[in-house]
DNA sequence: GACCTGTTGTACGGTCCCGTACGACAGGCA
DNA sequence: TGCCTGTCGTACGGGACCGTACAACAGGTC
């Protein structure tokens, strides 16, 4: 039989890579095949349409930002503070942090994929909750918290701002210690 | 001469309400017509071209996010933080909001729309400095309250996860009183 | 009522994309 | 070498959209 020139996963792959840099409304099929080096003839023996792929890209994604982080975290270990830290690292990586910037617009305007950015939401949220409660005994300060992070982690990607003298990272750090509700870290370096 | 039925602001307008529903990707001339009940036949009259009136989306957008906002601000008077507050309302308003959004996602993929958010959010950011600088001496620390504060704003509405047994708005009015590092103001209510 | 003048409807060519059909062809197998 | 099988290239029809050209026409003006 013939070979398999590329492979079914070729193209979620590279779905993902558009999606992350472009958005869905990027994500068509003559132009991944373009950027693939074939022709659309392919595709269609892999997918029934175009949104069979969609859909499988957000099946990837899903797995890979649950499933996948989620057994990386027990094999290292940690204490819980650790490992959501490890989690917020692993999730952020650049594979993972500009599809799910993508995703996250995405979610905005089609109620599926909404719901499934909720799961892996609240899968995360778990894990923060789950962290803030080593240091902090009162739940609605540990949603709060923890919610905080969160909306750090997304939102300090859609904010242009500058910070006259200093850079984000280190804006960021300071705002975690808030977070956390310890001391600067590293004060005035 | 003939009246103008669809005058030039009507394009505007529906063009950035689709954009805050659908994503820029959606804002096509005929597509626009159509729900102006019109054809595009008198859309070229007014715009060059499709991007002329992305551009002058972003012109009336950018407009209404500082300048408006400053103006009003300025008439309603009350303290920094009570300012700061307000800004924050009329920026996240229903009908602004949405714009805010889509707008922060076009940025990430368009270098001359990051620029303009970049100035916004420059323009926003101030607000919050002076107002946190009202609370707090440490420069390190009203930056990094104050980009809490406006991540918290932005990622709230980016993030999909829920509170058993809270409403998000519970949970940010919690988050806002550690921003601001104050002790709850509606304690487990 | 006749005449402008500028907005709008309509039609067109061009581009990009979808999904289908089918033929070409390469790799494995006898 | 010749056959098989499945992948890929090519071609097609259809649709959405862009930007252009021009005719139709409605409102005001005289």
């Amino acid at each position: 039989m013939g070979s398999l020139r590329t492979p079914r996963e070729n193209w979620v792959e590279e779905g993902l890579r558009v999606l992350a840099s472009g958005g869905v409304d990027a994500v068509r099929v003559e132009a991944l095949a373009k950027s693939l080096g074939v022709t659309k003839g392919g595709f269609y023996g892999y997918f029934a349409d175009r949104d069979a792929l969609l859909k499988e890209m957000l099946d990837t994604w899903e797995r890979e930002a649950t499933d996948d982080v989620l057994d990386r975290i027990e094999r290292e270990g940690g204490d819980l503070m650790d490992k959501a830290y490890l989690a917020g690292q692993l999730t952020f990586s650049d594979r993972l942090h500009p599809i799910d910037l993508a995703i996250r617009d995405w979610a905005r305007r089609d109620q599926a994929v909404a719901e499934r950015l909720r799961r892996v939401d609240n899968a995360r949220m778990g894990l923060l909750r789950e962290a803030f409660g080593t240091v902090c005994a009162d739940p609605d300060e540990i949603e709060a918290r923890s919610v905080l992070a969160f909306c750090a982690a997304i939102g300090s990607h859609f904010l242009a701002a500058d910070h006259p003298g200093r850079t984000r990272a280190q804006v960021l750090a300071r705002a975690g210690d808030l977070i956390l509700n310890r001391p600067p870290s590293n004060p005035a370096q």
